[in-house]
DNA sequence: CCTATTTTTTAGCCACACCTAAAAATGACA
DNA sequence: TGTCATTTTTAGGTGTGGCTAAAAAATAGG
């Protein structure tokens, strides 16, 4: 018994939730991971389970689940995967950033250790992706020394930079896109009433106290 | 009801001992096709039946299967697929030729036409994958003018020029290396002697009538 | 604090794709 | 032509990973 994409996508998802939660030692529910991976809640139950006997999870029954510290390992490594493949599809191939979620999903679980470390360094060891998102590490480590937060948490009239965007449909990337905004550009309150308020919590800004602070920087 | 990994599996087996036994209205043995997928009979004998459900494969009982137009055409896509994952990989990651054929067998599932045409284009429309096998268009049509024989066949004496490799498991590959030779490489009578008989059948040549007529070529 | 709603788990079912063992068809050869 | 070995298919079973419906636990509200 052992790796599978499935139980990599639950491993992944289990990651994911439980960064939002805040770290490593969040437990995340069982309805919130069938949401997150499309299936429902009864699957989830049964795939915890599995990955509780294979040591990458550890599950409270009607609590939750969180990874332990094998399974956050492969979760990084997946998430180092999925992001040096976005990378290349943009960098490499052209795509635009909205496009490439869907495609790196399948690129992630391709499993061979050569490939990711040629793979990075053609891509010149990137440390983040075309989203903003910082690639862990071989280690799995992630060192990301910016600051940023939601767009959403911005005090009003405040003004930030775009930093990442947190967008696996896509909508978001595709109305920044659509207003010639990108990682780098700066927003203000114009933007801010611009650009959809639903989308503010997936948009990580780097804040400035006042306008004047603010950096010279350009659309993408 | 539709594409999976492992139907893709067998319809590529299928094309491939259908092109070996002769061209698209060859029958393939059930046992044939076990033996190169890695799999028992009744496996297979499953599975014909469902690709036979789908359009996309023929099966007469006791007798054998082939490929429908519409199975062939997904067959020369994987095919297509799987050559252009190894051109990338060779020419543009650093890859060996030896080392690429279980990653691209990954890389050809994915599923993404956009991909695909973008890759083609990444790698200027390459003809031939690194082993020398000509890469189908996107319209699956091989157009590949060159005269190859098997080194097998060749007339004793007769001198040849390398033009294509049929190994997927690499030991050819890896023993024409280790004699410096590769694509392009000439081969006489004594670089037939040094490599394995064995092999000599998946080592495709273009052959010449006398040792005078051969071209000036280098090792790889 | 006790009941009602929500959440989660268990139970039982289905599809896919493999397996072994047994049955059926084919083909080879005396 | 009849028998026997080989090949193939069918029958029945396993593991994975989904599903629905029902049971069980947790939580929230009066």
């Amino acid at each position: 018994m052992a790796k599978s994409t499935n139980r990599e996508d639950h491993l992944k998802a289990l990651y994911a939730l439980g960064e939002r939660k805040g770290g490593s030692d969040a437990w995340v529910a069982t309805n919130d991971l069938a949401a997150h991976l499309q299936v429902k809640a009864p699957s989830v139950s049964g795939m915890v389970q599995v990955l509780q006997e294979l040591g990458w999870a550890e599950h409270r029954p009607y609590h939750g689940a969180r990874l332990t510290p094998s399974g956050r390992s492969l979760a990084l490594s997946l998430v180092r995967k999925h992001r040096l493949w976005e990378t290349f599809l943009v960098q490499r191939l052209g795509f635009g950033w909205d496009e490439v979620h869907d495609i790196a999903e399948q690129l992630e679980h391709i499993d061979s250790v050569e490939l990711v470390q040629r793979l990075d360094a053609y891509l010149d060891h990137p440390e983040v992706d075309p989203h903003g998102e910082p690639i862990p590490n071989v280690h799995g480590d992630i060192l990301d020394k910016r600051v940023l937060m939601p767009l959403s948490e911005l005090p009003a009239g405040a003004w930030g930079q775009i930093g990442a965007v947190q967008d696996d449909q896509g909508q978001v990337l595709d109305q920044l896109q659509r207003n010639n905004l990108g990682l780098g550009s700066v927003i203000g309150p114009k933007e801010r009433t611009t650009l959809p308020a639903e989308g503010h919590q997936y948009i990580l800004v780097t804040p400035w106290e006042n306008a004047d602070a603010r950096p010279q920087t350009s659309a993408p």
